[in-house]
DNA sequence: CGCCATTCCGAAATCGTTTTAGGTAATGAA
DNA sequence: TTCATTACCTAAAACGATTTCGGAATGGCG
């Protein structure tokens, strides 16, 4: 059995309440008083009970990260955000704790909530609804979510700066001489798409390049979809000189279609695309990217949750990160 | 305000501890009354306290999982194992909650324990000692260690067959043709270098192959170390025609270094390697590789702490889980 | 009718802290 | 000497559940 603040009293010859004030430094106990109930609780390896100390205190230094829906395997994204988050919870005496995304969401997190597992939540922009927030709001459950700019007025979120990152990967094309740049999207779910493809148009306006329709092709959430669209796009009469993939994966497929038409990249063609995952470093060529500073910004979500833990009053706070260029080798001057 | 046990109480004009049996589903309850109670319970949303319960029934129904050192980011075998380990607890009503691995790392250790902030603990075989062990048995706290056949009696563990992965890949090297097969080892830190090692020296004897100690080479932990291992391979008078590296980045470093000299794989040197981390699929050509279930491993990790939680007396459990031989482009018959 | 089982419910203790509201002794001031 | 302050400590009431133990009906049986 571990050892009670009870048994630090006796040991003490002081009372129960002493020594909690004791230990949790009180200005009305003894120095000395202090001293010697510190030295004897550390003699005993004492540690307070979570649990006790949750029930009376009424939080528990926890924060709540609710996975993918469907996880089979986790995103080198989603792994990232888990880390800064862990970091920055720690270094503040909280902790993360797990909840897999169960099918009835809503459910699971009105018991998470009304049990009062956790003090704060964070939550990812792309599950969940508006009804969510009702409930959270209900509650009383601080949270912020990542990942999408969300509209509601006591919503907190942080997101990568997604347009000023696609802006700046067009400009690094446009720089090198590029003029027919293709863009593939992806369905416009949330603002993440809708965002970088108004970076790739403001790119373009900026260049005084007018919009080709035929350059730009939407990929589906399918596992190689990049590599029809660069098929399509490599069919065109008058083909595209680079690329500017909406993420990292579809660079990977759409090189690989490069490839087996015999074209070489960057020299026939330059690709460039959005993330920053591992994966674009070790292709051949690795690829030049927009890098999210994903470890930042699961840090930097739970400072901005501890502020509203804190402080229920704190307004709702929105941040938006800028975003790395990080050239490679897959862009190069337009022949 | 969360709605208390109380409050239910009062809406049914039953006693709490009536209500709390009824939702509990005690035996003493008439049927009509759980009715009662536990459509009223819904009716006000009711959930009860996690402190106030697990303060009671001294148990919190978390499992504690303890990051790696110094983590900036978590690799892809972590996040596996965290993945399955989250959703084999949540199956069974408990969650993982993430510690980052302090630098003192006992204290920490101990002050989770002594605490009782979770009813277990996942280690990974590669950051922790002896006195570890001490502690958790003293604390009486369950745990199962991932990736390291410790040799301690109260310790379980699950540790994919290294062993035996390395010999199904050198017989499918061998199968193909293969007589001059290197290998790049790794300093042998922990059993999963020397079972890997071992795997390739049967595979060897089974073919009654003699080894060439000039084919063996020592990686280090450097990031690129698999590229100058490759180079001076190929600087052999009789270099050799295969590669089995001791895990996926040391493959994926020496494709490199062998295309800078121009040759082609697998048609000039077939690679397989160890582990089966998603980058192999997208390296050209994609790598033959041994894949760890590492997402069954964090599953069935849980399962066994789980078993031993629920049985404090159960013995310690140990099992070995088979690796799956992934067949790619990499390898080919020997020239 | 009396007695014993059952059946069902409730009072109260308990889990291990924190915190409020005193209480006592020593000190200083008048 | 007396009274008000201080300084320090403690008793007891939370916190919100669970669980033990006992008690009041009810029913069955002789």
């Amino acid at each position: 059995m571990p050892i009670t603040i009870e048994q630090v009293s006796q040991k003490t010859g002081l009372s129960v309440s002493t020594v909690s004030k004791a230990l949790n430094d009180y200005p009305d106990i003894a120095p000395e008083t202090k001293e010697r109930v510190l030295q004897i609780a550390r003699e005993l390896n004492y540690q307070p009970s979570a649990a006790a100390r949750n029930l009376r205190r009424k939080h528990t230094n926890k924060i709540g990260f609710i996975l993918p829906f469907a996880v089979s395997y986790i995103s080198e994204y989603v792994s990232g955000l888990i880390t800064g988050a862990a970091m920055a919870a720690e270094a503040t005496g909280y902790n993360i704790v797990l909840y897999t995304n169960q099918s009835n969401q809503h459910e699971q997190l009105a018991k998470i909530c009304r049990a009062r597992e956790v003090d704060g939540l964070l939550l990812r922009g792309t599950d969940h609804v508006d009804e969510t927030f009702a409930l959270l709001d209900h509650e009383e459950i601080p949270f912020v979510i990542t990942g999408r700019r969300v509209d509601h007025p006591h919503a907190s979120y942080i997101v990568p700066d997604n347009f000023g990152g696609s802006l700046t990967l067009m400009r690094h094309l446009i720089d090198l001489g590029h003029k027919r740049i293709a863009f593939t999207s992806r369905p416009a779910l949330f603002e993440t798409n809708t965002d970088r493809m108004a970076g790739y148009l403001e790119g373009l306006r900026q260049a005084d390049i007018v919009i080709d329709r035929d350059l730009i092709i939407e990929t589906s959430v399918e596992p190689h979809s990049g590599y029809s669209a660069m098929n399509t796009l490599l069919n065109l009469s008058n083909p595209p000189t680079a690329l500017f993939a909406i993420h990292d994966l579809i660079a990977i497929d759409a090189m690989q279609a490069a490839f087996e038409r015999g074209l070489r990249v960057p020299e026939d063609l330059s690709i460039a695309s959005f993330d920053g995952i591992q994966a674009t470093q070790i292709t051949k060529p690795p690829i030049t990217t927009a890098r999210q500073p994903i470890t930042d910004i699961g840090k930097r979500a739970v400072e901005m949750l501890l502020k509203r833990i804190a402080d229920h009053s704190t307004p709702p706070m929105r941040e938006i990160v800028p975003v790395q260029l990080i050239v490679r080798e897959s862009t190069a001057r337009a022949q």
